[in-house]
RNA sequence: GCCGGAGUGGCGGAAUUGGCAGACGCGCGGGAUUCAAAAUCCCGUCCUGGCAACAGGGUGAGGGUUCGAGUCCCUCCUCCGGCACCA
């Protein structure tokens, strides 16, 4: 990378010299400038990524894709955009080739809200929106390829989200090579009857339907994903949230657990969004134990991560949804355990969650026999254990879980210590059974392991339990499969069939896409039928046998759309394919991935998820989508509270653009601080920032007759001149490269400042200035460029190299401390040695009379900072 | 409760990662220019005392390591973000 390079110029550029902006009196004409350079770039495709250029290395460049909201863009939304725009316009001065892309993730529940209250078709309002939105965009000079551009509701686009969900199910999981191989491939045990067949094949599929428990929200009426529900109300308006079982599409997802976690290690991703995502697979590794129920042949399986205290089992709990629940309780327990169960299901996720309340359950007058010492132990549920985790049933160790020592408090169950803290301190009550230790120690009341460590009982534990039939090592994880239906309308239909004899089946790939049909009616049902059911004509479907069938009517999540976006922008109008695989081969990975911290999670890990099942299809040749990772930060209003229209402190970019420019507003929303920080918005230092921009102008533009002053001239430019560019070239280079952009600009400041104060100023020392500015305020800067007598635009213009010498300071100033006490400052050659520099400290007259006769034990000399004399 | 991140002037923030705390910008004060204002330019602006030179203090609180700590270690406080019975 870096040396010379023949700038290029993309096609279709227009060979018109660029003329200077004529202006009267050549006042910095902000809106003005800022329209013609946006027209020119569009006109002349100026940022248009070359497919496969290979006289170039590649950098790709992409920012989260926005909803466009009917709010249009607040200030919020600028700050990832002019990051990742500083970015690919420093990458393209760097010859790099830059794929910079945009698009719209426009499916979703706010234009479908929309549609309910006032009847209008989704298509009209989301294209509205987008229309309004790209205005704005594009008013804020962003570098896209508009070529590019796309939305997940166009039914060009939808049709490949179709088609990938069909790979999912015409897919399964082979666990052996770990990876997604063709259903037709799947090992069917033989002697199966023709039904049980194809049901083994449906089990066995990546998309797969489910009659699941799902989070139900009546007021918004449709199922929603586990990440979709915050304790226990909706994500979006905080709606309460309730338990059903539901027919749902399940993506299985959790197949690629251990791959979403390994593959973390590849990234350079902030660890702190690594181990958001790690923590949500949360991976676990224990073991699953099979304990008997007492005068039954069943048994009950439970998974831990502490067979090291299986000893310590006192009782047992299940979900009150298990599947044994309703078989081995007693006929005196019927009635208090069916009135339990119904009372659980009732519940909302909120109440049972709720960490203020008090554990409940019931006995079910049952007994199961631990099998490490054939103690009878009474099995109970209660709804602290999750149907859906594990196995749906635990052993309970009070003495060593802390709810399971709340639960044992609350029902008087025995609690038996098997793990000796190590902390002397904790030994008597937690021996007593009086507190609850969760931490490892030393195996107490465990028969012949008593004296193991935890770690080393762990093993032997699930060693001898393997060896004795009575269970095994088991991994488990908190990821669950993903809930893949919504019932909602402004989705992407499913292109799937359901046949008379209750089958489903795939639609073939050469209907696709399958269009969304137009309705009157948006509402939702209330009773979970989605939207889609009422498309009467669209619902029924005539086979090709004559056979009548009927189309799945919920509809994919809005995260559908935004798994593979980034995939679609390096070939957006193939109609043959989703993308093509030697584009892929060019473009990907993403080498930056610029948005919010809000998509720690979901989006990053279902995108990763669908990356790396193209990548066993053989569709993407990176296990990664995405090198490298930033998030920005919120930016608050002036009021120091989060923006929103109810405390009226949003701050919209049309009107910085009218009152500042867009050259202004990218500036300010760089130079406010850390990218990732979370930092108030000030009126005022936009105008800061704008000042700096006038100043820059004046620099080099006489105001009152336009065009160049008399003092820009061909000279030569004097030391200090010179030793400032460089320093500058060489801290916005660094600066750049580093993503730290407000401190980039203050060094563009203190520069702009000096030459200011030059009577005369040199052209070529502009011409770095212009270019070097260039990315952060490309339109001034194009217009400068313009003005120094370029016919072309620098957007294609090498970066400016800095030349270290010249960079270098001849003279340094040192601190010169006494016991750590600055008493003097001296000046010495910047590369004086260390006695020099000794000598000339301990000359000063301040140092002598400090030092007052005594003689220094020591001199401590750090070369261009200080010396440090002690006595 | 658990896991992250952060606390520096009146404000946003900077500090080459252990070496002169407060760069740059905002705000404020003073001055120049102007009939006047806007704009612009110059000077000052961490706190305390002093007319000043200067002296002392200072990076949430307390302790520690070090010649030297905003930066490293321990304890605590506050704020922000995430998770929330995952056995």
């Amino acid at each position: 990378m870096g040396g010379y390079f023949v700038p290029v110029i993309p096609q279709g550029v227009s060979t018109e010299p660029m003329e200077p902006t004529p202006s009267r009196q050549g006042r910095y004409d902000f809106n003005r400038i800022e329209k013609r350079w946006q027209k020119f770039w569009q006109d002349n495709k100026t940022f248009a990524a070359v497919d496969g250029d290979a006289s170039k290395p590649k950098y790709y460049v992409l920012d989260m894709f926005p909803y466009p909201s009917g709010q249009g863009l607040h200030v919020g939304h600028p700050e990832g955009y002019t990051a990742s725009d500083i970015v690919a316009r420093y990458r393209r001065m760097k010859g790099f080739n830059v794929l910079h892309p945009i698009g719209w993730d426009a499916f979703g529940l706010p234009a479908e809200q929309y549609a309910i209250e006032t009847g209008t078709d989704p298509r009209v309002s989301t294209q509205a929106n987008i229309d309004n939105m790209r205005r704005q965009i594009k008013s804020l000079g962003f570098s896209y390829d508009w070529d590019r551009e796309l939305s997940t509701t166009d039914p060009g686009y939808y049709q490949w989200t179709q088609w990938i969900f069909l790979q999912f199910f015409h897919h399964y999981f082979d666990e052996t090579e770990k990876k997604a191989k063709p259903i037709s491939e799947l090992p069917i045990p033989t002697g199966l009857s023709e039904e049980a067949r194809l049901a083994f094949i449906d089990e066995h599929r990546l998309a797969y339907e489910a009659e699941v428990a799902v989070n139900w929200c009546p007021a918004l009426g449709t199922v929603l994903a586990n990440e979709e529900v915050i304790g226990g109300v909706s994500e979006r308006g905080n709606h309460p949230v309730i338990r059903k079982p539901m027919r749902q599409w399940m993506l299985r997802i959790t197949k690629y657990a251990d791959r979403l976690l390994e593959d973390l290690a590849e990234v350079d991703w902030p660890p702190s969004i690594k181990k958001l995502q790690a923590d949500w697979i949360g991976r676990s590794t224990g073991a699953e134990v099979d304990f008997k129920i007492e005068g039954r042949e069943d048994s009950i399986r439970v998974y831990t991560t502490r067979p090291d205290t299986l000893f310590g089992a006192t009782y047992m709990v299940m979900a009150p949804e298990h599947a044994l629940v309703g078989k081995i309780t007693t006929p005196e327990k019927q009635a208090e355990v069916i009135a339990y169960r119904e009372q659980a299901a009732r519940k909302s996720d909120l109440d049972r969650t709720d960490l203020a309340k008090e554990k409940t359950g019931v006995f079910t007058g049952a007994y199961a026999i631990n099998p490490v010492n054939n103690e009878k132990i009474p099995i109970w549920i209660g709804d602290y254990v999750l149907i859906s985790y594990g196995t749906g049933a635990i052993m309970s160790v009070p003495a060593h879980d802390e709810r399971d020592f709340e639960f044992a408090t609350a029902f008087d169950l025995p609690i038996i210590p098997v793990v000796d803290p190590p902390q002397p301190e904790d030994q008597a009550m937690v021996r007593q059974g009086k507190q609850c230790f969760t931490g490892a120690g030393t195996a107490i009341n465990s028969g012949e392991f008593d004296g193991l460590t935890t770690a080393e009982f762990k093993k032997r534990m699930t060693q001898w339990l393997t060896d004795h039939g009575l269970g095994h090592e088991a991994v488990n994880t908190k990821l669950r499969d993903w809930l893949f239906s919504r019932q909602r309308y402004w989705g992407e239909p499913f292109p799937i069939l359901h046949t008379e004899g209750g089958r489903i089946v795939a639609l073939p790939e050469d209907q696709l896409p399958l269009q969304l049909p137009h309705v009157d009616d948006y509402k939702p049902s209330g009773s979970g039928e989605p939207p889609l059911s009422k498309a009467h004509d669209w619902v029924h479907v005539t086979m090709p046998d004559g056979s009548q069938a009927t189309r799945e009517t919920n509809t994919m999540p809005q995260w559908a759309g935004s798994c593979w976006y980034y995939l679609r922008y390096i070939d957006p109008k193939n109609g043959e394919q989703a993308w093509d695989t030697e584009k892929e081969q060019y473009w990907l990975p993403v080498d930056l991935y610029i948005g919010g911290a809000e998509h720690a999670v979901l989006h990053l890990l279902y995108a990763r998820f669908w990356h790396k099942f193209s990548y066993d299809l053989g569709l993407v040749s990176s296990k990664e989508p995405f090198k490298k990772l930033i998030n920005q930060g919120m930016i608050l209003g002036e009021d120091g509270q989060k923006m929103s229209k109810a405390r009226g402190n949003v701050v919209n970019p049309d009107d910085v653009i009218k009152s500042y420019g867009a050259d202004s507003l990218r500036l300010y929303e760089m130079f406010m601080g850390p990218l990732e920080a979370t930092k108030p918005w000030n009126m005022q230092g936009v105008e800061g920032v704008h000042r700096f921009l006038q100043k820059a102008w004046r620099l080099i533009v006489d105001e009152d007759r336009g065009g160049l002053l008399d003092t820009v001239q061909e000279i030569q430019a004097d030391e200090t001149t010179l030793r400032r560019l460089h320093q500058t070239i060489q801290k916005v280079t660094r600066d750049t490269e580093n993503f730290a952009f407000n401190t980039a600009i203050s060094a563009m400041m203190i520069l702009v400042n000096h030459l200011g104060k030059l009577k005369t100023r040199p052209h070529a020392v502009l011409e770095s200035v212009v270019l070097i500015l260039a990315p952060y305020a490309p339109h001034i800067a194009e217009e400068l460029w313009a003005l120094l007598g370029h016919s072309q635009s620098l957007a294609y213009e090498p970066w400016p190299q800095f030349d270290d010498q010249l960079a270098r300071e001849k003279e340094v100033e040192l601190a010169v401390q006494v016991g750590g006490k600055i008493k003097d400052r001296i000046v010495v050659a910047a590369d004086a040695d260390e006695d020099l520099i000794r000598a000339t400290a301990l000359a000063s007259e301040k140092v002598v009379s400090a030092l007052a006769g005594q003689a220094p034990k020591k001199v401590i000399v750090v070369k261009s900072r200080l010396v440090n004399i002690l006595v």
